[in-house]
Parts: C-alpha cells; sequence; structure tokens
DNA sequence: TCGACCAATGAGACCGCTCTCATAAGTGCA
DNA sequence: TGCACTTATGAGAGCGGTCTCATTGGTCGA
C-alpha cells in the first residue's frame, strides 16, 4: 500500500501549495470556502493522517500529557487516571503514564523520561518531593499540575487529606474513643498518608491524646495489609478501641482479622475507613468511611489541563470537600 | 535558564561536528573512545536531552507504545497496564493509554487516534472488533499485540476464557449441580466474557443440560452487579442451585445477596467466581475461584513488545494456563 | 482613475535529529 | 614505499510539518 500520504502528495493533489493545504488543517479560516473543500477531498481521499512527530517538532507541542502515579495497583489512580484519559481524550489530548511503587528515585526517572518525550504538561500526584525533583520541574518549561495534595507553587487539584484523618478520629472521639490505631499504607513518597495522621493526632491533641507511634502500623494497600495492620495492632499490651484504615481496603481487611480475633465491630472495636469505596456498603458490619472526591479528581484535572493549554485562565489551586459516611462499623465504647 | 540546548550545541562545545555528536547517542561503539568522553562531557555540562519529536521524525520510531484497553477501572485492565508500564519502562519505551468503556466505535476512536500519534506497537484487549477495526489494523503498519484472547492473525497472549467458565461450571457439575446461573459482566465488545459463559455452556453439554439464556444475567464488574445479578437469577420460578460469577468481585456481590436472602452458601447454592483475586479469602465463605494468570500477561506483553522491536523472533502465541482454586462457597448439592 | 488596504495564497526557512555517502587518517602487507 | 582496506569523522540531504513574510488580485473611498 506505498508509504503513508505527506501534506506534499494533498497539495499536488487539490492543485495547491504545501503552505495553503497546511492551512486546511491549523487555520480553516483563512481559507476560501471552494479552496478548502478542494484540500478537504483531498484530504478524505488519500486517507491523510498528519505526522505527530513532524507536527510536535515544527510546532513545538505534542499533544501528549504524561502523569506519573505511585501505582495503577492501588484503584485509587487507576480511577483517577481513567478519569484524566477521558477527559483528556475530549481535547485529542494522548495520555501518557508511568508509576513509581512509592519511590521517589523511580518517579524522579519517570518525570525525567517523560520530560524527554515532550510533553505539554506534566500531572503528579501529591506534593512531596526531593529537591533535585522539585528543580527538574521548576525548569522542565512544562505546566505541571499536582494532585491529592497541594503545593504554593504550583497548580494542585485534590482535597484536604489531613481533614480526612481528622475527620475519622473526631468521630471517634466523639464516639467517646481516646485509644485509637491507625493502619496507614506505604509511607515513604506518599504525604497523603502522612497527612491523614496528622489529621488524625490532631483530633486527638484537641482533647488531649495523641496518637504513639506503636499505633500507627505501617502496612500494604490491600485486605491482607488491613488484616495484618488490625493484628499488629491488637497484639499490643494495650489495644485501641477505635482504628482507622488508610483507605478502605486496610479497613475492610481489619475488619476481617478483628471478626477472625472474636472481637465484635463496633461492640470492642470500631473501624473507620477513608475513601469510601463500593466495599464499604458490602463488609459486616458495614464501613464507616471518609468520603474521598476521587472520581472528580481525574476529570478536574483534565479540564485544568485543557484548560491550561488553551490558555485559559484557571485556580491554581482546586480543593473538593471530604465528608464522614457512618455505618454500622462504629459505636460508643463500651467501658 | 534559555532555550533547551541541541545537538549543535554539543558539538560545538565538544569541538566535533554535529554527526558525530548524533552518533555519540545512537551508535557510540563507531567512535574513537576520547571523542565519545568529549561528547558526553559535553552532554553532561549543557544537561543535554535529545528532542523525541525530532528523533521520531528523523528516525521513524517514537519510543511509545500504545495501550486501548476497556476501562482501568477494572482493577484486571489496570493491573496488566500496570504490568506492561512496568516493563516497557525497563526497554525506555513509553506507554500511550486510552479507554473504550466496552464501546467498539469508541476503541475504534482511541486506535485511529494512537495510530496517528505514531506510536511503535499497538496493544489491545480480546479479539473481536468490527471488521472496520480490523482492516485499519492491518494497514496501520504498526505490530498488534492482542491480549486475554487469541486471533490466527495477530500475535496473542492470553489464556483461554471458554476454559476459565468451563472448569467453574465443571467444578459445580461434578458436585451434583445441573442447574447453573452465569451472572456475567458487560457483554458487548467482550469476547472474554462471551467465551467463559460458551466454556459454561459446554461443560453442562457434557452432562446433556443446557444454560438456557434466562440463567445468563448480564450486569457491570462490581459487587452491586453481582448484587443484582443473583438477585435477578433466584426470582426466577426456577432457581439454579450453582452460580458463576463472571469475576470475582461480582461473585462477591453474589454471596452478598444471598446472605442477604437468607440462603446458606454453599447449603443452600454454591457460587464460583473468575479471577482469583485477593477478595476471594475475604468473603464469606471464602470463594472457590479459578485462577487467571491476569498479572503474568502486562508483564508477558511488555516482554513480547520489547522483543519485536529488537526484531527477535517471538512466539505470536503465548498462553497460559488457568485452574480451579476451591473454598468454601462450594459443596455437593442436597435435594 | 488611483493608491491604500485587505483577503487569499505561495515561497521558503526552520524545527532537531538520523542516516547515507564522502573524505581523511591509520593499518597491514608485499 | 606504495596500495588496498579499514576506521573515525565530516558534510549534507532529508523527515513532514508550522509559520512568517512576500506576492497577487480585488475592493473601496476620494
Amino acid at each position: 500500500m506505498g508509504r503513508r500520504s505527506t501534506l506534499v502528495d494533498v497539495a499536488r493533489l487539490a492543485g495547491v501549495s504545501r503552505a495553503t493545504a497546511a492551512r486546511a488543517l491549523t487555520h480553516p479560516h483563512l481559507l476560501k470556502a471552494d479552496t478548502l473543500s478542494a484540500v478537504t477531498t483531498a484530504i478524505d481521499s488519500l486517507g491523510y493522517v498528519a505526522d505527530a512527530a513532524a507536527r510536535a517538532l515544527a510546532s513545538g507541542r505534542s499533544g501528549m500529557i504524561g502523569a506519573v502515579v505511585p501505582t495503577l495497583e492501588n484503584a485509587v489512580f487507576a480511577r483517577a487516571i481513567h478519569g484524566l484519559q477521558t477527559g483528556l481524550a475530549d481535547g485529542d489530548l494522548q495520555l501518557v503514564v508511568a508509576a513509581h511503587e512509592y519511590s521517589s528515585a523511580m518517579e524522579l526517572q519517570a518525570i525525567r523520561s517523560l520530560l524527554a518525550r515532550g510533553i505539554d504538561a506534566l500531572v503528579l500526584v501529591g506534593a512531596e518531593r526531593p529537591s533535585e525533583t522539585w528543580s527538574l520541574l521548576r525548569g522542565g518549561g512544562v505546566p505541571v499540575i499536582l494532585t491529592y495534595s497541594f503545593h504554593p507553587e504550583f497548580d494542585s487539584i485534590g482535597f484536604d487529606n489531613a481533614r480526612a484523618g481528622y475527620l475519622a478520629a473526631r468521630h471517634l472521639i466523639d464516639n467517646g474513643h481516646t485509644r485509637i490505631g491507625f493502619i496507614s499504607g506505604p509511607l515513604p513518597s506518599n504525604d497523603r498518608m502522612v497527612q491523614r495522621i496528622k489529621g488524625a493526632a490532631s483530633a486527638l491533641a484537641e482533647v488531649g491524646r495523641d496518637l504513639p507511634p506503636a499505633f500507627v502500623s505501617e502496612q500494604e494497600f490491600s485486605l491482607s495489609g488491613g488484616k495484618r495492620g488490625a493484628r499488629a495492632l491488637m497484639s499490643l499490651a494495650t489495644t485501641p478501641t477505635g482504628i482507622i484504615g488508610g483507605n478502605d481496603m486496610i479497613a475492610a481487611g481489619a475488619l476481617h482479622e478483628l471478626a477472625f480475633r472474636g472481637l465484635r465491630v463496633p461492640g470492642d472495636v470500631s473501624v473507620v475507613g477513608i475513601e469510601n469505596l463500593e466495599i464499604t456498603t458490602f463488609t459486616t458490619p458495614t464501613l464507616t468511611s471518609v468520603q474521598l472526591p476521587t472520581a472528580e479528581i481525574g476529570a478536574a484535572t483534565a479540564r485544568h489541563v485543557l484548560a491550561l493549554l488553551r490558555n485559559e485562565s484557571v485556580p491554581r489551586r482546586t480543593e473538593f470537600p471530604v465528608s464522614l459516611v457512618e455505618r454500622a462499623s462504629t459505636a460508643t465504647v463500651v467501658r
């Protein structure tokens, strides 16, 4: 079938110059109606498709957006990427993804690699990274959008992670709990989780209590992680009466371990999750959780990127609210 | 900070020609050791990074791989994409993703768009699509790799979906069940699910039974979908004694609905899932499931793509085995 | 009727790299 | 010492678009 046809072929077939053919693509309003239709006809009959590399080289814009997330195996990020991709597709932008597995070194490498690819914008997760990475971002000449956390220097779209932790702890405290354990996800390169823990600690501080390090168990984001975390917390000399899961999967795993140990929820221990996934209504008991705007983040980020590339003015910071959804896994402490 | 430095800057600083500087990048073994090191030094001191668009235009290779999946909201595909991306990164390839939400029209559009982007290879899910899409793929001049299903004409990496359905049904049949219901995921553009249903039907056919259409309930891939599916099946005049979930989330949702209706599993109804996710050991009762090689598929696809681009010979077809993992949700039928 | 101005199109430089081909320097053998 | 041959480097032509600037023909007001 021969080689792909180029603008020259189109121009020749339409009987116009290369420049005119090009204009039909990029600035069609500059052409006389019949010239335009001649070119359009030629394009259709040749099945012409502009070469993206050539276009990127000449225009300095690639039409590709990069995104680096911790992992796609965590549904939160998979969902956000899904929403982002869907939104970008509407603007005819492609999404290039990379995962760093909670390693800031790998994140740096991924960012380098994406920047070298000539992306038009870069979407990252979180606001904590080594200064080397920050300076690369500052000098990259590419708009950076941070998600899930905020940073004064870069456009950010997210929610208040500390408040999510605070709401979870506050709810337990309001039910009379003072010994509250926290099963977190991986902490390296994960300011979101650190913030949630801090938020929980600040709620405890409000009532003169604290969140001792022993009451924080770092685990994977999974049912098994939650199970192991609950095992760890319930093996302590003094055990918590309330447990916060760093996300819902962890909390659900904790519920399982508590049941396995013959402990009643919420009779003996109350449990709160964070994220408010579908699973919260399928656990036994159903899981009280803090609703996070994860679905919104992907879509909002896509809109932000599109506006940015169109030079429309956009708020530097978009914050979504979080709220507690009470279900059956929490109750007033019995003493 | 001025503009990005180019090969010309590197060449000038290193005191060599543009061609030599270029060779240092692409064919370093052709250079004398000290010439090479002069160029390398210049590259480092300028922080030079090759422009991907220019390179793509000149070389005809973009270093980008496209992947189109039904959705990233389904963990199966998120996981596969994650594995694929990780594997590709080792070969310095970028992954561009798109989702089509089980619409063949959107898939076609996504493929067009990726092809226009000049990707070096294209990864797709499944082997069922309109002929228009197939002919685009044939004429695209880009290697296509199919995953999760097989196709004689294209490289394929997957497993036998019909066998997965067969194993699930066979297990129920071996336990004396003959009225078997199937709660499937979305069926449009989803040959995997169609195959699983066919496999289940063929197991029933082996013992002179069939899978009546009324016993197949099409639902979303979610806990709620499974719940709704079980509700539909258990509302029939004649109800099944065994239920197969199109995937584990569906099966877990079905378990929930059965418990809600006061039915005992496996006493009254046996349930089998497909996928063997972590959740199978967290449900009540634990869920018998067919183990699928989803983790392997992403990684294997990455290896396949890398080999392909290096012109190494690769098997056109890679098939992973599936197997049944028996847990507590299935038992011999009581009559 | 003439110059100013505008709309439509053409000409050609340029984006930054790859790759082929030519050239110069170096090597081994008769 | 000369010649064929290899090795290292340079020169320059693309790759396929975008974009600026020049050119042409036509319109309009004085």
